[in-house]
RNA sequence: GCCGAGGUGGCGAAAUGGUAGACGCACUAGCUUUAGGAGCUAGCGGGAGCAAUCCCGUGGAGGUUCAAGUCCUCUCCUCGGCACCA
């Protein structure tokens, strides 16, 4: 037999997969159980698929495989998730079209996906970028909205006052622009919001629907960060500072836009009420942001605090470690138990965005109000004692109520960015006369002038533009296009103007899977059969850093469709459940990036050693979920290893009919072995045991038959398809492995005739005795007390008592 | 800071509360004379000993148990996520 050529066989089964049905899932198999395997679409970079994707894609594609040969009907689909900044970006800087870097991009992930075997399904393959696609992600925006749960707010976003344009979180480095360098600001514009927290309880419910690894569930659940308290209300006494604004000559007064003699506090220690000596406001809090029009004495104070924290994220603002900061408002408010006057502050550590943006503060029982208190001077009092009845006191004396808040928040929506789907909303000044909704608040209207486009105007398809830089008012570059911004009203057929935001990564995301069930579908989302069939999602891979933002959206996004009735009606949850996978570092043992030059690309290491060395190595390296560093001599044991497999196979195949005693049990081990851990994605040691078991095999004085030397390469299929199908074809196997059924556990094989018991003096092993399998614990005992080590202790004192645990240890008490 | 995960040989790692270190890498010795990242045999946690064997050993300190890497309490350290990267 000619030695292991990797390149010829993977090239002669590749070609043969192309044509391949094996690995498509059937729509609506009712004699076959159903299994949708999901692996989280990539965006695909320029510079490749990376081996981190490789990992990922190798472990749900070895599960994929393991449960097509358990006789399942499998559904392991792929896509492009393509927007998104990166593109645009390199769109910016080489002046090609994203339309054009996307395709070549994908045609190259493709490419290198079909290199490393991958069974996906490529009769489903989408693309979140083409117009098919996202034309339903425009949909189920147009939904969100009529349902009341989209709205235009004002929302702050980071602003490069030099290059004018918003800037990602990710693009501001230690504060600074990452292009120019120029301190970034935070700005406040006019954006899409999606009320995702009028869902929160619903997300957290729906979890218990799940079999979600803890961790997901943990991560999700801290995510929303559900916390029952109460709201209070503290009388404000000197209001009148906040209702004066002065003219523009300066000496008369009117009054401020709003009316506010309370502030509203949330707590969840309403216990504490009493020892509540001061009030803080976050920043941006409205009645702060009152003041500023006020002619308060505190005002130039105020303001040298807002513009000194102006440009702090969240992150730096609550970290305990860093000094707070904050500015006495010239307010005074009552506690409402005590009757005492309290000074109200404005500080950093205080958010908007969670609770009511203001609290209680208690220093004498949270540590950082008693920080702040100490650094301002501000009264702390230790006196008095919480009380568990003050919840009961405080709602009779009608002064707060029971309320829950959440750390989820709204969900900013839009991107003025080019590279996104176009928000299918129309703008309509006209119609904005009709309705009278002005948020509450009074001034211009507000949402009345938003029309959806119909569904037969969908999709709106994304321009062609000249240039993909944000124009200098921050707006998308579509903006600019004024052929396309104008259009005609949905509702009233007069002069309207497009949204020219787009939406964010994730609406691409968000609903997916459901699209795989039904690619080419022109008339819906997806059929509702095809979806009730293959859903939900049996096993969903992923990484830690999609746990909480994608797979919050995505469950939001099917909730919200299941209202709809747009989903079936019994399938309440999308995905049944997820995993999370590990990470892969470089070499260094540092996380890979282009600048440490440490970058992986698995194509390398196909051409050098095949992919299906590659693939077993990936999923030996360690533990499905760790953190692990690539390491190449490794990858060339796993070689030396499938090289030995492949001899180990030449020499016996063909040779006898009988398998003995001896290789059954060796084989029938490790057929539970992997049964096993394949379920618990323990690939690693399902690769160890195939190691084992070709090395025990590879040893003379064994017999095994083509059936037995079938199993095996079944158990070797998922790592390694290419090879695998190989060697079954040489021992007369029909094409293809990767539909045969997995190889069964035959018991009598799995019990030894004799065992290995150790023996321990109080808890010490001391001798290993060999005795006949299920053998009595009186009869262990004789034949321990006949080892001469054992009697050498045993001679020594006196036995309190013994403890047999069968087929395994016997351990002697002693004095 | 908050939340989460994790600390086991020189390295990646295995271990239903029951012989710690399976399997792989590296290394050492011997064989083989091997064009191509070779193959085979043996060894390989630390210490003592010619040896049989003995002692120590899973970040640290306590505890539960006949028995602890595994369970409990405290503690130290490392890594990951944190809402406009996807």
């Amino acid at each position: 037999m000619e030695s292991y050529d990797f390149k010829k066989i993977e090239k002669k089964w590749a070609q043969k997969y192309e044509e391949f049905s094996g690995y498509r899932g059937i729509d609506v198999e009712n004699d076959k159980e159903k299994f949708y395997m999901l692996t989280e679409f990539p965006y695909p970079s320029g510079s490749g698929l990376h081996v981190g994707h490789a990992f990922a894609m190798t472990a749900a594609d070895v599960y994929a495989r393991f449960q097509r040969m358990q006789g399942k009907n499998v559904m392991f689909p792929m896509g492009w998730d393509a927007f998104g900044l990166p593109t645009e970006n390199f769109a910016i800087k080489s002046g090609k079209n994203p339309k054009e870097i996307t395709k070549e991009v994908t045609d190259n992930f493709r490419y290198q996906m079909k290199n490393l075997g991958f069974s996906f399904d490529w009769d489903r393959e989408i693309n979140s970028t083409s117009p098919e696609y996202y034309k339903w992600t425009q949909w189920i925006f147009t939904k969100l909205f009529e349902k009341g749960l989209a709205e235009k707010k004002e929302m702050p976003i980071n602003w490069c006052p030099k290059d004018k344009i918003g800037l990602a979180n990710e693009e501001v480095i230690d504060g600074k622009c990452e292009r120019c360098g120029t301190e970034a600001e935070k700005r406040t514009i006019s954006q899409w919001v999606v009320k995702i927290t009028d869902y929160a309880d619903r997300l957290i419910n729906g979890l218990y629907d799940t079999e979600f690894i803890e961790k997901v569930r943990a991560a999700q659940i801290n995510w929303i960060g559900k916390k029952e308290g109460v709201k209070i209300r503290f009388k404000i006494k000197n209001k009148e500072i906040i209702g004066w604004i002065p003219d523009q000559v300066g000496n008369d007064s009117k009054e401020a836009d709003f009316d506010i003699d309370e502030i509203e506090v949330f707590t969840s220690r309403p216990d504490t009420l009493e020892g509540a000596t001061f009030l803080v406001l976050a920043p941006e809090h409205p009645i702060v942001q009152e003041l500023r029009n006020s002619r308060t004495q505190e005002l130039k104070k105020i303001e040298e605090f807002l513009a000194s924290i102006k440009n702090k994220t969240e992150i730096e603002r609550t970290d305990l470690t860093k000094e707070k900061s904050g500015v006495f408002t010239g307010l005074t408010a009552i506690n409402p138990i005590t009757g005492k006057e309290i000074p109200v502050w404005t500080a950093d550590y205080v958010l908007m965005s969670y609770g009511t943006g203001a609290i209680m503060a208690v220093p004498s029982h949270d540590e950082r109000d008693k920080e702040f208190a100490l650094k301002y001077k501000l009264p702390v009092d230790d006196e008095y004692i919480p009380d568990e009845k003050m919840i009961g006191e405080v709602i009779r004396r009608g002064v707060g109520d029971k309320a829950v808040t959440y750390h989820l928040r709204d969900w900013i929506f839009s991107r003025q960015h080019y590279w996104g789907e176009p928000i299918p909303m129309v703008y309509c000044e006209n119609c904005a006369m009709d309705v009278v909704d002005t948020g509450g608040r009074g001034g211009p209207p507000l949402q009345g002038g938003w029309q959806v486009v119909p569904l037969e105007q969908l999709p709106v398809v994304l321009p062609e533009v000249e240039k993909y830089l944000p124009t200098d008012t921050g707006e998308s570059p579509l903006a600019n296009i004024k052929e396309w911004v104008e259009t005609t009203c949905p509702k009233c057929g007069g002069k309207a103007k497009r949204e020219t935001d787009t939406m964010p990564n994730w609406a691409g995301s968000d609903w997916y899977f459901l699209r795989y069930c039904d690619p080419h579908n022109t008339d819906v989302l997806a059929d509702q059969k095809k979806m009730e069939y293959w859903l939900p999602v049996d096993v969903y891979v992923g990484g830690d850093e999609h746990n909480t933002l994608h797979l919050l959206y995505s469950r939001f996004i099917y909730q919200f469709l299941w209202d709809l009735g747009v989903v079936p009606k019994n399938i309440p949850e999308p995905y049944k459940k997820r995993v999370s996978h590990g990470v892969i570092l470089g070499p260094d043992g540092n996380r890979m990036s282009k600048s440490k030059g440490n970058v992986i690309v698995p194509d390398e290491f196909v051409e050098k050693y095949g992919a299906d060395s590659l693939r077993t190595y990936l999923m030996f390296m360690g533990p499905f979920d760790a953190t692990m560093a690539w390491n190449e001599r490794s990858l060339i044991g796993v070689k030396r290893f499938i090289e030995k497999f492949y001899n180990l196979i030449g020499t016996y195949a063909g040779k006898d009919t009988v398998s003995d005693v001896e290789s059954k049990r060796i084989l029938n081990k490790l057929i539970k072995r992997a049964d096993e851990n394949l379920v618990a994605f323990k690939f690693n040691t399902v690769i160890a045991k195939l190691m084992e078991t070709v090395n025990a095999l590879s040893k003379p004085g064994f017999r095994v038959n083509a059936d037995d030397l079938g199993s095996m390469i079944k158990v070797l299929a998922p790592f390694a398809p290419f090879v695998a199908e190989e060697l079954w074809e040489k021992i007369g196997g029909e094409f293809s492995l990767h539909g045969q059924p997995w190889p069964e556990v035959d018991e009598k094989y799995l019990v030894d005739e004799k065992v290995k018991v150790s023996v321990a003096i109080n808890g010490k092993m001391r001798a290993v005795i060999e005795v006949a399998a299920g053998a009595e614990e009186s009869e262990v005992v004789t034949l321990a007390k006949l080892e001469e080590k054992v009697a050498k202790y045993l001679n020594e004192g006196k036995i309190l008592k013994t403890i047999y645990v069968k087929d395994r240890m016997l351990n002697f008490v002693m004095e």
